[in-house]
DNA sequence: CCAAATTGTTTTAAGCCTAAAATGTTTCCC
DNA sequence: GGGAAACATTTTAGGCTTAAAACAATTTGG
């Protein structure tokens, strides 16, 4: 009769002082795991960005949120949508603005607020590398069947969620 | 009867020529949401490590390479585990060796090779940030049942794998 | 109205990270 | 043995990234 008890209460008597330490290594590996699926990838990508159009990854992330803003979208809502800090943003503009790719203006209505878009150039040059992205990222991800990307997909919105959760918890 | 063919050969007369651009917007969904997750919990992470022992995530991801090798590490070995850059690593370790983390000697049978080890305060530090660590993890993804957490484990091989072979093909 | 709090951005200081070139060492193989 | 190739590491130059502090503008609540 294995002791085997996953996730859940402990039954032996004098239950609540006993304190056993939990093991957690199935979700260490796993999260291991996940970290090296991205770095990965990320690194591919990188790769192929800088060898083919010269371009860096942050910056063509940064060119993704703007293209699906035809209207521009405010330093901070891309520092959002980023998951980076803002500090991060404004020197990624600079150098996008610097090169033509980014126009900048301060919003009529709120002074403090910077809006910024895709210029022409930098549309154009956005479209022609995210399509060959797109490319890459599929045959990234060739081996899966469309119900391995399923089934990744509602397994990965499930993470997000228990470690939004998480992160709550702790700065509520 | 509609012409839905999900990742196969495309059926029609004349195709070679076609070319028609298939869509991978799953794929790529899949890819942001991955990234998505992996930023989420770096960022928790890297933050509690902050605030709780004032240690970078580099560092202690370093570290935790070292404490598997009791025996020590080559700095090529740790570069290629933590799958970051060989002048990376060459500036971490500068500053673990010099806050006292890391022991640095060079190997006695080749002399280009630097083998590095955790000292006594390094690894009684690194057990003690692991063992919270842990926790943290356990936590993010606390939401995910175990059967959830060997899914994903297994599509993440997959996926980790098709990934490689992606790599593979383009650096042969 | 106006001081305080909030919000949006920039600045600062330090560290992380990469690709490519340079340096030093060993191995290969003729 | 000796030159060429391979290997391990460091250096370089530039960019990315963060947290925290500073600054500027707006909103809020007495």
């Amino acid at each position: 009769m294995p002791a085997e008890s996953e996730r859940t209460e402990m039954l032996d008597s004098e239950t609540k002082a006993v304190e056993t330490p939990e093991d957690h290594a199935d979700e260490l590996r796993l999260w291991l795991r996940l970290l090296t699926c991205t770095t990965l990838i990320e690194g591919e990508v990188r790769g192929r960005l800088r060898q083919r159009f010269d371009v860096t990854l942050p910056r063509f992330d940064l060119m993704a949120q703007l293209d699906k803003a035809p209207d521009g979208m405010t330093l901070s809502d891309v520092s959002k949508r980023m998951m980076v800090s803002n500090g991060n943003v404004t020197g990624l503009v600079e150098r996008l603005v610097e090169s033509g790719h980014l126009d900048r203006r301060t919003s009529e209505t709120d002074r403090r607020v910077q809006v910024i878009r895709l210029t022409k150039l930098g549309r154009a040059e956005f479209r022609k590398m995210a399509a060959e992205h797109e490319i890459w990222i599929a045959d990234l991800f060739a081996d899966l069947s469309p119900k391995d990307v399923r089934e990744l997909m509602r397994l990965l919105a499930k993470t997000k969620a228990s470690a939004q959760k998480s992160a709550a918890r702790r700065r509520p």
